[in-house]
DNA sequence: ATTTATTAATGCATATTTTGCATTAATGGA
DNA sequence: TCCATTAATGCAAAATATGCATTAATAAAT
């Protein structure tokens, strides 16, 4: 069966004339009399009732009418919606990011994504460490952005952003400048710092850091979440070490010391994830 | 749109395999995949990720899948319920009738048809005899049961069934058998009739039977509904005549002297109602 | 009663679409 | 590297839809 005779049908249905409605639906009268003839045939039931001259629905006629009216278009919508699914204007992506970007390029990044795809669903979910790829394989996620590099097969990558880290300390401290620190001055401080984990490129970076002043620090607590360790230190329970972009989040009762060691944030996603939202959306971050 | 490549598309979805789909919607694997690309274009969107190897749905497939399935079903219900409209089976029927026959020809005729058409939705009503005509003509009523014979054109007729009239009369009347009736005793008597109405069949019968015993009946009050009638009978306030149809009312304080008149039944319908229920029902009403 | 205008159906030739057969090209696994 | 599997494609045949011209029926006008 043929939408295009249901069509044809609703047509004819409309004007009861077959000359007018032939000229309408662009066909000859010819054409559309076998066509409802045809469409009669198929649906094995008598549609209009017509002498030579007068058209008239019959009751099943009628009430073909009416329903099909509504299911035209309902797949109409149903069509429209695939079509946005396919331009990836439409659809759902659930993206994993570190805390530390919620108040900076997470915001800035998601006004560009719902103002160029305003039908787009996005959940946003913080995924330990440990877990970020495992996710991404196992489709619990669609995006990851981490501080890490990572060299899973099937995984793709690229660097979006690049924060300096900062020393994190009170108001009250007496750290004001990078010009402060020395190994000396260091060595006294007590440290709140993130979980040491192996293969954690982000780690690694701050023991760079400590391997540059030559010491070991002492470190008295350690936090994966940002915001437990930023309360830590303004509670004066220690220092810390944090991506810059921690500045963004309103923390009053904190200075930010910018330390020259800089730690990458990379997005990730699956090399054959080709969901067109997803296309849509890395062309949005690249872009410019 | 074809509907048959929408479910060439719901068989390949749900198999994912051309060849095995092929053979189970019984075309050739090339038409398949030429079915399936027309689709596509049509639609203007990718439906699956396909290489040489592996049938994958897109998520816009996969949307269009789960869709179409419900669409499909809800496409063929429609039709089956066009057929039964279209068979008769299925619709409405509005049937006027005298109060007289509700509880013998009535109950009878409607059993018959329920049986038989137990999809079939009846509305029953009661029409006053000046406006049946005019309701059957104006579509409020699809099925007219008169006791009158009519001659409008555009309007047929056939006699369903004949009744006796009867003397209706308290137990304890001295009336109690036909040989009782004289013109003299039958003068003393107070009338409990129907509406005197130019034209109805119905009371020239009545009036008929007052020409055969050579008398005027004294009236005493005129109503148009039998139930009414009844009721005053059997508080003593006079004698009736009516169809004996209503012996079979439950009515217990009444005698029914049956008379030698009769009055027909006669059931109405629009000449040009191609309605296949009334078509069904008529049938129904005058096999054996 | 007869004529006329209107209108749906139909015969036939043409154009379009679908199908099947055979073959090709790509790809994963042995 | 070779083989088996599988989706796509060229081509001819079959099926289907369309347009033109004509026919048959009928309501309205005369």
């Amino acid at each position: 069966m043929d939408i295009q005779r249901i069509k044809y049908f609703l047509a004819l249905a409309e004007q009861l004339h077959y000359w007018k409605t032939a000229e309408k639906v662009s066909i000859t009268q010819s054409a559309l009399s076998r066509q409802i003839q045809s469409l009669e045939n198929e649906l094995g039931l008598q549609l209009f009732e017509r002498n030579k001259r007068n058209v008239k629905l019959t009751p099943a006629g009628k009430f073909l009418k009416e329903k099909w009216e509504i299911e035209l278009n309902e797949l109409e919508y149903i069509h429209q919606f695939a079509k946005q699914l396919h331009l990836g204007e439409r659809g759902t992506m659930t993206i994993a990011h570190p805390d530390s970007i919620s108040a900076s390029l997470m915001p800035d990044m998601l006004a560009k994504i719902t103002q160029a795809l305003p039908q787009l669903q996005i959940k946003l979910v913080q995924v330990l460490y440990e877990n970020q790829l495992d996710f991404l394989k196992n489709y619990k996620i669609d995006l990851a952005i981490t501080r890490d590099i990572n060299n899973e097969p099937g995984i793709r990558a690229k660097k979006i952003y690049s924060d300096h880290l900062a020393l994190v300390v009170p108001l009250e401290h007496s750290f004001k400048v990078f010009e402060d620190l020395s190994a000396e001055s260091l060595k006294k401080q007590k440290f709140i710092l993130p979980t040491k984990d192996e293969g954690s490129s982000y780690s690694e970076i701050i023991q760079a850091l400590f391997k540059f002043y030559d010491f070991a620090p002492d470190v008295f607590l350690h936090s994966e979440f940002g915001s437990t360790i930023i309360a830590l230190v303004r509670k004066g329970l220690g220092i810390a070490i944090l991506p810059d972009s921690y500045m963004h989040h309103q923390s009053p009762g904190l200075r930010f010391i910018p330390l020259p060691f800089k730690t990458d944030l990379w997005i990730n996603w699956r090399a054959d994830d080709h969901n067109p939202v997803l296309a849509n959306i890395l062309k949005l971050v690249f872009e410019e």
